[in-house]
DNA sequence: CATTTATATACGCCTTGACGTATATGTATG
DNA sequence: CATACATATACGTCAAGGCGTATATAAATG
């Protein structure tokens, strides 16, 4: 009950509901969704905390590099999420979004935000 | 997009999910919300004010009574809500409100909070 | 081993919203 | 017309969470 509460007060947020769209389908960096992002790395990494405190994501630590992915969900939030999905594929924002991060290549920090669609050097293991 | 997470933060709250449950197949009136929430009234009254600002309720005025129901929303957000209502239909909380709506016959006042599943007179217009 | 890179956390500030209690508002009723 | 009733709103308080900026931490790299 409050549960189900809890899941929607995750997903009351533009920003999380960005991170959660990206990482649905597998891993991605955390340099990868500021670049998609195009906002301050602090504040991705709140809101991926918060959904990891949520239960919603995993994170994967991989050298420096941390990994980020949607996790398995009981099946009815499974099916919320799902419908979430759903309604946001059509959103202008989240189809940038995505549109970004096939571009991105590489870490952001290799030429700053203010060119993140740049292609990287395939350096960062997350490519 | 953000129309999206504001819809998911009108869900983010056990009491509002109760009333949504509750007038979601047609009008209830406050008081019995009330019998069925067991809870003190501007708690009510507030969070239906909350439903209201957010489209999700409309509201329908009829002599000293108020008549809350679902409104009908986008194809999207009704799908969302319609999944939600799903998960919650197997909520223990939400069953027995469903349970204390059957018995409620009219308004908790001629019987108190103490008492709220006493059938009432049939004085109440939303009987 | 000093420095850069990737990420997380701390801090201070501000807004939103939840709560209980008290009060206002409108409507019926005796 | 005074009173009871149904509902809404105001008030004060409190906790959660959003933000940007600054700083900590940990891993790689030269």
């Amino acid at each position: 009950m409050s549960e189900i509460a809890t899941l929607f007060a995750a997903l009351a947020d533009p920003t999380r509901l960005r991170l959660l769209y990206l990482v649905k389908d597998g891993e991605i960096c955390v340099c990868f969704l500021q670049g998609v992002l195009q906002t301050n790395q602090p504040k991705i990494s709140r809101h991926l905390a918060y959904l990891k405190r949520a239960g919603l994501v995993a994170a994967r630590k991989e050298g420096k590099w941390m990994h980020y992915c949607l996790k398995r969900q009981p099946a009815d939030s499974q099916k919320l999420l799902q419908q979430a999905f759903d309604s946001l594929a059509r959103a202008p924002q989240i189809r940038s979004d995505v549109q970004r991060l096939k571009n991105i290549r590489c870490c952001p920090s290799r030429y700053g935000i203010s060119d993140p669609l740049r292609p990287g050097t395939g350096k960062c293991k997350a490519a």
